[in-house]
RNA sequence: CGCGGGGUGGAGCAGCCCGGUAGCUCGUCAGGCUCAUAACCUGAAGGUCGUUGGUUCAAAUCCAACCCCCGCAA
C-alpha cells in the first residue's frame, strides 16, 4: 500500500522498518523538527528522521498541521494509509480524512487503558501484571479509536520501562505490518473501546523521578523499573561533604518479612526508619519492607552493578539517605 | 558558545590544590588450606596515568589545545 508515516522516537523504528520490509510505499515521513537538544543544545534530528533519510525516504518536520497549507501538502501524499506511532502532535480531523483507507495507530498499552503519552511507564509503576500492544483507528479522540488488533504481553515482577519498550516495539510493529496486509485486502475488523476500564497516562513529571522511601517497598521498585533507564528515578546522599544524585535502575524488593537476609544483616539497625541503609549490600529500609540496590548511576558516571559502586563509593549500613521534603498537596 | 562531573593495569575508585620512583577494594593466574557462605592464606602477571604540545632538573600532578564518556537543564 501507499503509506504516510508519522513518528518521532526510537518506539517507532520497528514499524517503520518493518513496513518497508513488508514492500510498501511510504511516500512521505513525518516527524518531529529537529531542536536544541541534549548536552550543549546542539541541534538534533529524531530517530525517525535519522532513519528515514539513511532509507532515502522524503521527510517533513512541520511545527504543526493545523494550517491549510499543510493540509494540501499532506493530501498531496495520495496516500492510501497513514500509520501513526508515537509522533507528537495530534492529527487534525483534514488530515485524519486524508488517507482512502484512514489512519492506524500503535499504541503501547491495553486499551483504554493507559491513553496518552507514557502507558508503557505508567503501567509498570501502577504494578500491572499486563500490557499490550494495539493497532487502532484513529479518530479525533485520544487513543479513543476503535481497537484492530491485539498483542498482549506480560509484565516480568522486574521488568523496567526500557526492556518493556524495545518488546513492545517489535511486537507491535509485526502486529501493524499485519494490520495492512488485513487492510490491503479490505478484511481489517475492528471493534470499539470498551467504555470501562479508561485511564489515562500522563506525561512524566520530573517531580516523580525522585525516590520516596517512605512508600512502601513494592511502589518504589515499581517506581524504579517504571523509569528505568530514563529518566532514572533517584535519591541524594551526601559524600564527602557534596550531595550527589543517584539513579537506581534496577532494584530488588524485600517485602517486610524477607527484608533482613542472615547474611548481610548480623545486627539489626536500632532504628531502620525508611531511607536507612541496613547492611553493607545497599538495600534500603522502605515505608514497607526494603529494596535492595542491584545497578545504580551517579551522576557523571556510567551505569554499573551495586558491587561495583561500593569499591569506590563508601555508603554502608546505617546511612540515612535524604529524604524529599512532603508535599501538602500529595 | 546553557550548567556541571569524569577519562589512572580487566572492574570500581584514591592520588592532582601543596610537582619527585603508581595506591586501595576487587577480578585474573599459580599454589596452599579448606571443600556451608561474594571464604581464607601465600605468590605472580598486568599501567604509554585519554591525546598532543608547553613549563621544569623532574609532570598522573602545573599550563594550553584537542578527543571521548556521563549527569542536569531543554
Amino acid at each position: 500500500m501507499r503509506v504516510v508515516f508519522l513518528g518521532t522516537p526510537a518506539f517507532a523504528l520497528p514499524t517503520l522498518a518493518g513496513i518497508l520490509e513488508a514492500g510498501h510505499e511510504v511516500a512521505a515521513v513525518y516527524t518531529q523538527p529537529p531542536r536544541p537538544a541534549g548536552r550543549g543544545m546542539a541541534v538534533s534530528k529524531s530517530p525517525v528522521h535519522r532513519c528515514a533519510e539513511r532509507h532515502g525516504l522524503p521527510v517533513f518536520t512541520p511545527a504543526r498541521l493545523r494550517t491549510d497549507a499543510e493540509t494540501h501538502t499532506f493530501a498531496d501524499h495520495r496516500a492510501e494509509v497513514a500509520v501513526v506511532v508515537a509522533y507528537g502532535l495530534i492529527l487534525p480531523v483534514h488530515v485524519l480524512e486524508a488517507p482512502r483507507a484512514g489512519c492506524l495507530n500503535l499504541h503501547a498499552s491495553a486499551l483504554p487503558r493507559w491513553r496518552g503519552a507514557a502507558p508503557i511507564q505508567r503501567a509498570i509503576i501502577a504494578g500491572d501484571a499486563e500490557t499490550a500492544a494495539t493497532v487502532m483507528r484513529m479518530e479525533a479522540g485520544l487513543d479513543t479509536g476503535p481497537i484492530c488488533l491485539v498483542e498482549r504481553v506480560p509484565i516480568g515482577a522486574d521488568a523496567t520501562a526500557g526492556e518493556l519498550h524495545d518488546l513492545l516495539a517489535e511486537r507491535g510493529a509485526k502486529l501493524m505490518v499485519e494490520a495492512l496486509g488485513e487492510l490491503a485486502h479490505g478484511r481489517l475488523r475492528c471493534t470499539p473501546q470498551p467504555n470501562e476500564g479508561v485511564t489515562y497516562a500522563a506525561k512524566l513529571d520530573k517531580d516523580e523521578t525522585r525516590l520516596d522511601f517512605r512508600r512502601p517497598a513494592r511502589e518504589v521498585h515499581n517506581r524504579v523499573r517504571g523509569l528505568s533507564p530514563v529518566p532514572g528515578a533517584w535519591f541524594e546522599v551526601t559524600h564527602e561533604g557534596r550531595t550527589e544524585r543517584i539513579k537506581l535502575l534496577r532494584t530488588l524488593a524485600l517485602d517486610a518479612a524477607a527484608s533482613t537476609p542472615p547474611d548481610f544483616t548480623p545486627d539489626p539497625i536500632p532504628d531502620p526508619s525508611p531511607g536507612t541503609i541496613l547492611d553493607d549490600a545497599l538495600t534500603v529500609a522502605c515505608g514497607e519492607g526494603a529494596v535492595r540496590m542491584l545497578a545504580v548511576q551517579r551522576s557523571g558516571r556510567k551505569p554499573m552493578l551495586a558491587r561495583e559502586f561500593l569499591r569506590g563509593f563508601a555508603l554502608g549500613r546505617g546511612t540515612r539517605l535524604a529524604l524529599p521534603r512532603h508535599d501538602p498537596s500529595d
